[in-house]
RNA sequence: GGUCCGUUCGUCUAGGGGUUAGGACGUAUCCCUUUCACGGAUAAAACACGGGUUCGAUUCCCGUACGGACUACCA
């Protein structure tokens, strides 16, 4: 049988979309691609007490700015909807009831404070995982040790109760997971998981099931955290009859803490100011705020690059991979199987990368967007030319402002530690000289002209150009680094050179 | 505690019974140079430990240690 490959990204609203499940994400959405299969999203809000507005919202627009937007989801419906888990509620019961008649599940009725007690109890007797399962639920109330009447009874009262898988009591489990191999559990290491809550909403384990069933999901790619309920899935695939049709299983690696151990967390973002959001979010319940990739600078591509290379690599040496590329040379097999930690250097490393790659143009549009806020404009083409002069140097387009300010505004202090250093006699004499000259000169301001007439300033004075160079940056910029100075020169043009060069000399005084 | 998963430079990783254990980020040094960057070059830096199996193990097997996930009417 050849079924047309059909992947799922299921996450639950409940604040901001993680890293790692943007990574789950892109990792599906990669397969989806390569097999030329679909990508659906599906929103599991199961849980209506962890509802959080704008979750879904939020979702779907990280999405969209990666790129990696999905074939079917609740904005865009497929053929398998709805997509979202509380509109489907009205589905579960019959399959819940199903497996009660099969015999694979019963209804229990106890309350929070008995499966308290009961808990309580079994860590008293130093029972080693106190859980619902073939031996406590003898002693509890269910439709395995209630009188067929009473259960009647209480169903028909309308008192509460949930729906739990009746888990065998010896059997071996396995599952072959595509990264890690054959995984066993047995059986008495499970519990007898609800399935049904007393709500009448479908927990996870029961609703994941159904749902990639009918929406046809050939492979479930999700996190490792899921690993240990796997057998679980496995055994209601079974218990529902859908063993032929099983999806393949693969779990992802962790994303684990930069530094020491665990799960990356919002903690950890807070901790090394970097993010671990696709995008900013303010909890609306909380007003907790997490900074996002996507404010901090990073770009789409170089975000994806990053995080595809997260826990997979393509097997060679390359590094560099849009998302074309990515669903070329992406497959399962080369996942690792290691929980990999966060370095936000490689992070940056990659968007300085992409941001090279840019066109000065593309760049312009940035430090057009950045300049408008502060009440600046300059033309697309004098912002060109400075991307073009300060992309080497960026991490992110903030940056092309940022530190190339002074060639849109003079600047009207100059580094201290530079001036003390750097500005001595000879840098005045040669910038007297300069000015001057360029007073004078009829010439066009290129980069060659101003070279060469800076270049006449010095020797006219027998001083070496090169040793005032650091002055006349001083002089023009405010400080002691940046690009290109010939460069900076013919963007600031021949009038704001001569105006700042004379500034400088007015305000700068040599010490002895 | 129990179940499951994992372990190659600081980090991401390639590799795989016999290799100078390769690459990238980061770090250091040098070169380029009008500074800072970019770029180029070089360097330091790893197979967790103990047993097997084998002529030979970092690679295969088993333990140990360490780490992680899970252990809810959350997903």
């Amino acid at each position: 049988m050849n079924r047309e490959v059909r992947v799922r990204f299921a996450p639950s609203p409940t604040g901001a979309l993680h890293i790692g499940g943007v990574r789950t994400a892109l990792y599906n959405y990669l397969f989806a691609r390569k097999m030329g299969g679909k990508f659906l999203l599906r929103i599991e809000d199961t849980d209506q007490t962890r509802f959080v507005p704008g979750a879904e919202e939020y979702i779907k627009e990280a999405l969209d700015w990666l790129g990696i937007a999905p074939d079917e989801s609740p904005w865009n419906p497929g053929a398998c909807g709805p997509y979202r888990q509380s509109e489907r509620k009205p589905m579960y019961m019959q399959y819940a009831l199903d497996l009660v008649e099969k015999g694979h599940a019963y209804y229990a009725f106890d309350t929070s404070e008995e499966l308290d007690a009961m808990r309580e109890r079994l860590t008293a007797a130093r029972v080693v995982s106190p859980q619902y399962n073939s031996i406590t639920r003898t002693q509890m109330k269910n439709s395995l040790t209630l009188p067929e009447d009473e259960v009647k009874a209480r169903l028909a009262s309308g008192e509460p109760y949930v729906i739990r898988i009746k888990i065998p009591r010896k059997e071996e489990v396995r599952l072959n997971d595509m990264i890690r191999g054959w995984v066993m559990v047995h059986s008495n290491t499970l519990d007898d998981k609800v399935l049904m809550k007393s709500d009448g909403m479908p927990t996870y384990h029961l609703a994941n099931i159904v749902d990639d069933h009918l929406m046809g999901i050939t492979h479930v790619i999700r996190g490792e955290e899921w690993l240990p309920s796997a057998p679980l899935h496995v055994l209601l695939y079974k218990y529902f009859g859908w063993e032929d049709t099983m999806p393949q299983f693969a779990h992802l690696p962790l994303l684990l803490k930069p530094d020491g151990n665990g799960k990356l967390s919002k903690r950890d973002a807070d901790k090394h100011g970097f993010p671990v959001f696709p995008m900013d979010w303010t909890d609306p319940n909380t007003g907790d705020k997490v900074i996002g990739f996507r404010e901090a600078g990073y770009l789409p591509d170089a975000f994806l690059n990053f995080l595809a290379f997260l826990g997979w690599n393509p097997g060679d040496h390359r590094e560099i991979f849009n998302l074309d590329e990515l669903v070329q040379a992406f497959s399962i097999e080369r996942i690792g199987k290691s929980g990999t930690k966060f370095d936000i250097n490689k992070a940056k490393w990659y968007n300085e990368q992409y941001l090279r790659s840019k066109s000065d143009e593309e760049l312009a549009a940035y430090l057009i967007a950045d300049l408008e806020k502060e009440g600046l404009t300059v033309s697309l083409d004098k912002a060109a030319q400075i991307a073009a002069i300060m992309k080497e140097r960026a991490t992110f387009p903030a940056d092309l402002w940022r530190e190339g300010r002074f060639m849109l505004v003079a600047p009207t202090q100059f580094d201290e530690a530079v001036s003390s250093k750097k500005w001595n006699q000879e840098a005045v004499t040669v910038l007297t000289t300069y000015k001057s000259k360029l007073e004078v000169s009829q010439e066009a301001l290129t980069a060659e002209s101003a070279k060469a007439l800076l270049e006449q300033a010095a020797s006219d004075n027998e001083i070496k150009f090169g040793k005032v160079m650091q002055a006349v940056r001083l002089a023009v910029t405010g400080v002691g680094a940046g690009p290109d100075l010939m460069a900076v020169f013919v963007i600031i043009g021949k009038d704001e050179l001569i105006k700042r060069i004379a500034f400088a000399l007015d305000t700068l005084h040599v010490q002895s």
